[in-house]
RNA sequence: GGAGAGGUGGCUGAGUGGUCUAAAGCACCGGAUUGCUAAUUCGGCGUAGGGUUAACUCCUUACCGCAGGUUCGAAUCCUGUCCUCUCCGCCA
């Protein structure tokens, strides 16, 4: 969300944004309406003044001018609950209007309608390979070696479930502890997050439960809902909470179970584990200065290519378009691995994304930073990013390292936690 | 799941319908003072919104877990709800 002093004082500025972005804006309206509020608002208290102001005479008055007083701090009261009620209303409608308002944009991000518009601005270390051989898909190569099992996954809980078997258990657990490990040396603190959370925080993260597109499962009866991404409890973990700017930036990384219902998805491409309802993930989440996410959020970047680069695996880096950025993203870049498997002849497909999420997550979830010896308090910057989504990590490694007689080699640094340097 | 207790400022903690404008202490910040490892003393010390200003400068409103209700007036009374703690039961 906005500020809505911000938004009042760049009123043009915010139009733009929404135009880059290609979202539906009525900043106008929301203007408007937030003048009324204020008038509103004013007058609510300026009621409310008098009426505490009589209420304060009460306890000194005689018996006759107490019923006067009486008389006149009911009606005080009365009008004041009704402009208070006017004022709540117009809150009620701004904020309406002004959830649906997405970030500003970074100045360089590129400015396009879709992803069509991305913007390629670096490659990984390793070269994507030409294969002497036709390759073969990780479906394919996963029934060879026994490692994935869709129809089990959809006899128990239906399609786009899944269980994995044998060595792809071992590959996905030495994916999670080579990420971890690798994190926690970089200064992150590893958490494990609930599975569940409040649909207030998903709010204020920046998802919709419960609407007929959702891409998230609600539990019946409840508040809660099964995570999308630990993004969702890692940015929810100090919803209200005011810390301390000493403590920043506050680096996190969370294994994140991931639950997506992905309607509307039907028909995109999507052979085998590339979307799936659920799969794990491997987190980052930063609480930071605003003057430190710009910096925070190329680190986040830097840190994902590492990890690529370390298993061995093509990608290249994109800087995502305006118009395809998601609502609370200032900056986002997708790292896209090659995934010999997909397509005709291969394909790029997204494995991580990061993005700067500025004070827009914050300012809905109420996370404030203090200066010592300053008064007052600030929103903190939040950002996100993907270390390893396990389930499309699999993909690469499984398609990138396979050879001519269909065996996967595992990348070096995963040997150790693998216990193996090839499956099959 | 059952029974009970409780949620008040950064912390401890008083406050059971009207100077609550929330006591007091601790911690913290600033000043003063004194030659004894620091003491004493004075002052300040929350968050958010609105108005105002050269200026957190002044004014004002709200906030005692949260949401409602009663009342001219609620931290205080009522209802609901969330959370915490204790005991019992169950359980990985």
């Amino acid at each position: 969300m906005l500020d809505r002093k911000f938004v009042l004082e760049n009123a043009e500025a915010v139009k733009a944004n929404c135009k880059n972005r290609g979202t539906p804006e009525e900043i106008d309206q929301v203007v408007a309406l937030e003048t009324e509020r204020r008038a509103k608002l004013a007058e609510a208290e300026e009621l409310n003044r008098q009426a505490n102001a009589i209420s304060a005479q009460m306890g000194k008055a005689t018996p006759e001018q107490r019923e006067a007083f009486k008389e006149q701090g009911r009606e005080l009261r009365a009008r004041k609950d009704a402009a208070q009620h006017e004022h709540d209303e117009l809150n009620r409608q701004i904020d309406a209007l002004l959830s649906r308002v997405p970030n500003m944009t970074h100045p360089s991000a590129p400015i396009g309608n879709d992803d069509g518009s991305n913007l390629e601005i670096a490659r990984g270390a390793t070269p994507v390979k030409k294969l002497d051989f036709k390759a073969k898909d990780h479906l394919e190569l996963g029934q060879i070696h026994d490692m994935i099992d869709f129809e089990s996954g959809a006899r128990v809980a239906g399609a786009g479930f899944y269980f994995l078997k044998r060595d792809a258990v071992l590959l996905e657990l030495a994916l999670q502890q080579f990420a971890i490990s690798h994190l926690v040396k970089k200064g992150f603190i590893p958490v494990t997050t609930p599975d569940v959370a409040n649909t207030e925080i998903l709010h204020g993260i920046g998802f919709i439960p419960r609407g007929p597109e959702t891409q998230i499962y609600s539990i019946e009866n409840t508040e809660l809902n099964l995570v999308a991404t630990a993004e969702i409890t890692l940015g929810g973990m100090y919803h209200n909470q005011v810390l301390e700017a000493e403590q920043l930036p506050l680096k996190l990384v969370g294994i994140s179970h991931c639950f997506r219902t992905e309607a509307g998805a039907a028909g995109r491409a999507s052979r085998g584990l590339y979307r799936v309802h659920q799969f794990t993930k491997i987190e980052m989440f930063a609480f930071t200065l605003p003057e430190q996410s710009d910096v925070v959020h190329e680190e986040l970047r830097a840190l994902e290519c590492e990890l690529f680069d370390l298993l061995e695996i093509p990608y290249r880096v994109v800087d995502t378009a305006t118009g395809d950025l998601g609502g609370p993203a200032y900056r986002k870049y997708d790292l896209e691995a090659w995934m010999p498997g997909r397509g005709t002849e291969g394909e790029w497909g997204e494995v991580t994304s990061t993005s700067n999420c500025t004070d827009y997550q914050a300012r809905r979830l109420n996370i404030r930073y203090r200066v010592k010896g300053e008064k007052g308090t600030h929103y903190t910057h939040t950002l996100n990013g993907t270390a390893l989504a396990l389930s499309r990590a699999l993909i690469s490694i499984m398609e990138n390292h396979q050879q001519a007689d269909g065996s996967i080699l595992v990348p070096k640094v995963l040997i150790p936690w693998m216990g193996k340097d090839r499956i099959g």
